[in-house]
RNA sequence: GGUUCGGUAGCUCAGCUGGAUAGAGCAACAGCCUUCUAAGCUGUGGGUCUUGGGUUCGAAUCCCAACCGAAUCACCA
């Protein structure tokens, strides 16, 4: 049962017999009813007109009174202009309900094993410091990327790549062995990836005072400021070092190695509990450790095979000035890898391991010009997938006061972020008092479910690709359109389902279809019905927005609703019966989209 | 400068495969808790959709140009 598209096929056929216009019914344009408008869908006759030879209210009237003879579907219909406004009769809505009722999984579809395998690669971390706001961008981006596009009837790979080695571990390895006293996660009580990440910022501390000595000493010897500056940085001591701890740990020096090994381990203690609270997870793990060298080698076998080019001092380029870009450099002079040589190894890596057929990369619009190169490059090395990788773009997250700079201690972390949310929530609930009867424990996970329910219902409805704002003090707002408002309304009709049943009021498994209904329940019939195009939309725009703007506004209907109607009062058997049903099914449906941008949804709050 | 992306209410954002009088939330103001959870509902005020052209029955939406903003154009990742 499908009203929509049941309708464009009669629509096609009365254009057929009308004016033997030949028209798919998929390319009938049924728009929603205006609300000042009397109707449920309204099509447009404009295009029609050239063959109608009518005007537009007479073409409309023509086809609307053709369409009126199916009054198991139309009841009634009028014509403003060239706008046609149907009445889709009440039967029908019931018979859509009692479809969607009886689909537990409505709007979501299943893979199989012969659907396309996307593999998403989100998160992508540092190991030298905690996750910020930005990170929790991206990864609750990605998951609910994964999920649509899981919902959307594909197999789903969610991938990590960790940025394991560097100059910026090195940084953090070489302040905990210069300036710490031994100090673990468990001997200082910090998470690891925040005790590495002190270490970094202790490096970057005493770096700055070593070049500012030293520049002062340079313009003492009488240097320019700049070329002071320029020295201080290529003799500073401290940088050196950690070169050469990158050095020894890629010659695989046994003590660097396990020191890296130690520390990194700490991170990734660290970086599991922070994903676990953000709810987000992985099918599979690869680190750049592993990934650096098979880069290297792709890439001199491209070299071979006349891919790419050898500059005099040794380092090697791919030329994409055909395809109006620069030469990209893929291997130093010295030999080494770059981080586009990575992505080249992770990608053949993959490629090894997966079947892929869809490569999603969701990664920072920073990074549009890396991703632009690495299509073509992928693509030139022979991967099938490479010139159709998608890279999922999304836009910074900034504050009231600009962009989050670590030197000015303005970056928001991860795990404090989450940990506020979640006490906000409680101070809420608190005052509110309205789950004064739950134990402590009930207490406590509701709080987090409607703390971290509005952070990431927060972060997933703006566009992806917009640059959005994050006000600390606004974002914890549990009113109007944000997670708790929609988590509010589930709570309030499971509340309602529940006392139903205490009422021993019997749901019936399917609705006769003579109840008489309201407008307004027609219209909640029908916004529910768009649930499925729109999931579907979301997997083809790659698009959680969408899904979190559509949860509000059906919410925001039902709301309306509820007020207008009291269930449990109503005194009409049928017409309460209905009711139940209908609400039942805008919780099914909410819960549905919410759990597919990871927001769970509380039995009570 | 080149490339890419953005500019919608005081603020944060929807709407963008062209359709009727451009929508929410926040903030402001006025109402509604003996009635299924007031994290709610109702109402009022608030807009030359950056600007200028073009396409057409019709443009916030598509095209061109200008202006403003962001990102990027490293032997950093």
């Amino acid at each position: 049962m499908n009203i929509e598209l049941t309708l464009a096929t009669a629509v096609a056929e009365a254009l057929q017999t009308l004016y033997s216009l030949e028209v798919a019914p998929q390319e009938v344009v049924l728009q929603k009813t205006k609300r000042e408008f009397e109707g449920h869908l309204t099509l447009v006759v404009f295009p029609y007109l050239r063959a109608s030879r009518l005007s537009p209210e007479a073409t409309a009237q023509q086809i609307g009174e053709r369409l009126a003879e199916r009054r198991d579907l139309v009841s009634g219909f009028n014509v403003v202009k060239g706008f046609l406004n149907l009445t889709i009769a009440p039967s029908a809505w019931i018979a859509l309900l009692n479809t969607i009722a009886e689909d537990k999984e409505f709007g979501v579809k299943t893979a199989t094993e012969s659907s396309p395998l996307v593999m998403i690669e989100y998160s992508s971390p540092n190991t030298n410091k905690p996750l910020h706001l930005g990170h929790v961008r991206n990864n609750l981006l990605g998951w609910a990327v994964a999920q649509i596009a899981a919902a959307n009837g594909n197999r789903v790979v969610k991938t990590n790549i960790v940025n394991d080695r560097g100059i910026h571990i090195c940084k953090s390895m070489l302040a905990w062995q210069k300036f710490g006293n031994g100090e673990t996660p468990e001997s200082s009580g910090k998470k690891g990836d925040h005790l590495i990440g002190d270490y970094y910022v202790a490096f970057d501390k005493a770096y700055r005072a070593e070049l500012k000595d030293l520049q002062a000493q340079f313009v003492a010897e009488g240097l320019s400021e700049e070329a002071a500056k320029e020295r201080a940085e290529a003799e500073s001591p401290l940088m050196q070092e950690a070169r050469e701890m990158l050095r020894k740990w890629e010659q695989g020096d046994a003590e660097v190695r396990q020191l890296w090994q130690t520390m990194n381990q700490w991170v990734y203690a660290g970086f599991d509990e922070t994903y676990k609270k953000m709810g987000v997870g992985f099918d599979k793990i690869y680190y750049e450790s592993d990934t650096y060298l098979v880069g290297r080698e792709f890439v001199l076998e491209g070299l071979k095979k006349g891919l790419f080019e050898r500059h005099e001092d040794g380092s090697v380029w791919a030329d994409f000035t055909a395809e109006g870009l620069d030469q990209k450099l893929l291997l130093r002079s010295d030999g080494t890898s770059v981080y586009m040589t990575q992505d080249i190894g992770t990608a053949k890596l993959r490629y090894d391991d997966y079947n892929i057929d869809k490569m999603v990369y969701v990664v920072g619009n920073e990074q549009n010009y890396h991703f632009q190169v690495l299509a073509l490059l992928l693509d030139r090395l022979g991967f099938e997938w490479g010139k159709n990788l998608m890279h999922f773009s999304y836009g910074m997250v900034e504050l009231p006061n600009g962009k989050m700079k670590s030197r000015e201690g303005t970056v928001v972390d991860a795990d404090d972020l989450m940990e506020e949310m979640i006490a906000q929530a409680r101070a809420v609930m608190d005052e509110a008092g309205k789950t004064a009867d739950m134990s402590e424990a009930e207490k406590q996970e509701v709080a987090r479910v409607v703390g971290l329910g509005a952070l990431k219902y927060f972060l997933l409805k703006v566009d992806a690709r917009k640059n959005m704002q994050f006000n600390p003090e606004e974002s914890v707002d549990f009113n109007g359109n944000t997670g708790p408002f929609i988590q509010y309304t589930y709570a309030r009709i499971q509340s309602i389902l529940r006392k139903a049943g205490e009422a021993g009021i019997a749901l019936p498994e399917t609705l006769p279809t003579d109840i008489e209904i309201s407008a307004k329940e027609e219209a909640l019939v029908q916004r529910l019905s768009e649930f499925a195009t729109v999931v579907a939309q979301a997997g083809v725009d790659y698009s959680p927005s969408i899904i979190a703007n559509y949860c509000y506004e059906l919410v925001k209907e039902y709301n309306q609703f509820y007020h207008d109607f009291s269930i449990l009062r109503e005194e009409d058997i049928r017409k309460q019966q209905f009711r139940l049903v209908l609400s039942q099914n805008v919780a099914k449906i909410v819960r549905t989209g919410m759990n597919l941008l990871g927001i769970e949804m509380p039995e009570r709050m």
